[in-house]
DNA sequence: CTAGGTGCAAAAGGTTTGCGGTTAA
DNA sequence: TTAACCGCAAACCTTTTGCACCTAG
């Protein structure tokens, strides 16, 4: 519940470097995002955040998670239009739905293959970011 | 406004293939989104569908849109939680939303790079869609 | 004839906003 | 001290649903 010093020194220094204050649900709802990386939604993160913290609004979750965006500290990732999932993953990644479980999985990308993407397109289209979502099965346990 | 024949027989058969009924609804709706293939939503099609039909209504543009998907003569396309766009391109392609002019774009990917991608993925997983959004800017003039 | 489709209005589901009170800096 | 933030409730927007009427096959 409480972040590592690793990621205490990331939230210290995303907050300052956009001069946004330094709350206890903002810390809280880092933690709990950082805590169990299945890509929760804000519901569930509502849910998660109040065992600890029970007087936290809904509201709140939204702007905090909002917040933690911008700051770069966590990234949206949104199925359709199913409600839109957090993921305190920086590294360029795919993400993997699985039908059965519903369970969201973290692909590694390699570089090469994001330039790749990256030269199909036309010459004038300067791309600032790409999502790429695979979803299908998987046979694995989890 | 009219299907040209290629279009129509491709109508008739996908709903053949799923034993649906041919309404005019459904062919008015498909026509709109051949006629300007600029990915609109949901309610653009309303809107353009009432200049010939002015009683249709839009939950019947909701109902006739997740026919056509259903009947593979159309696809969705969604960018975070903006509202879902529709595109008649069937091709393996990816989507460019220019951040600028709000034009969404197709990008054809060659066969080999979503083979590439799909190899990027844990042995176990069955990858039955993959949908690839890239985001940004574009300097040309369209 | 009748199962499937349409039109209307109401509801649902996720997210955002306005506002009065609270707090970090 | 005070601008930023929180909590609450209401609003918002897109999409779905229930139901009576209509129509393709």
């Amino acid at each position: 519940m409480e972040l590592t010093p690793r990621y205490k020194t990331l939230y210290n220094d995303a907050l300052e470097k956009s001069s946004l204050r330094h709350t206890k649900q903002r810390e809280h709802i880092f933690s709990i995002i950082l805590e169990k990386k299945d890509h929760p939604t804000a519901d569930e993160i509502f849910t998660r955040s109040r065992e600890k913290m029970p007087s936290i609004s809904l509201a709140t979750v939204y702007n905090c998670l909002e917040t933690l965006v911008e700051s770069s500290l966590i990234r949206q990732v949104n199925f359709e239009r199913e409600s839109t999932r957090y993921c305190p993953n920086l590294r360029p990644h795919a993400h993997f739905l699985c039908k059965r479980t519903g369970a969201i999985h973290d692909v590694d990308l390699p570089d090469s293959l994001i330039k790749q993407l990256e030269e199909t397109l036309p010459e004038n289209f300067n791309p600032e970011h790409i999502e790429i979502n695979f979803s299908g099965s998987n046979n694995s346990n989890d």
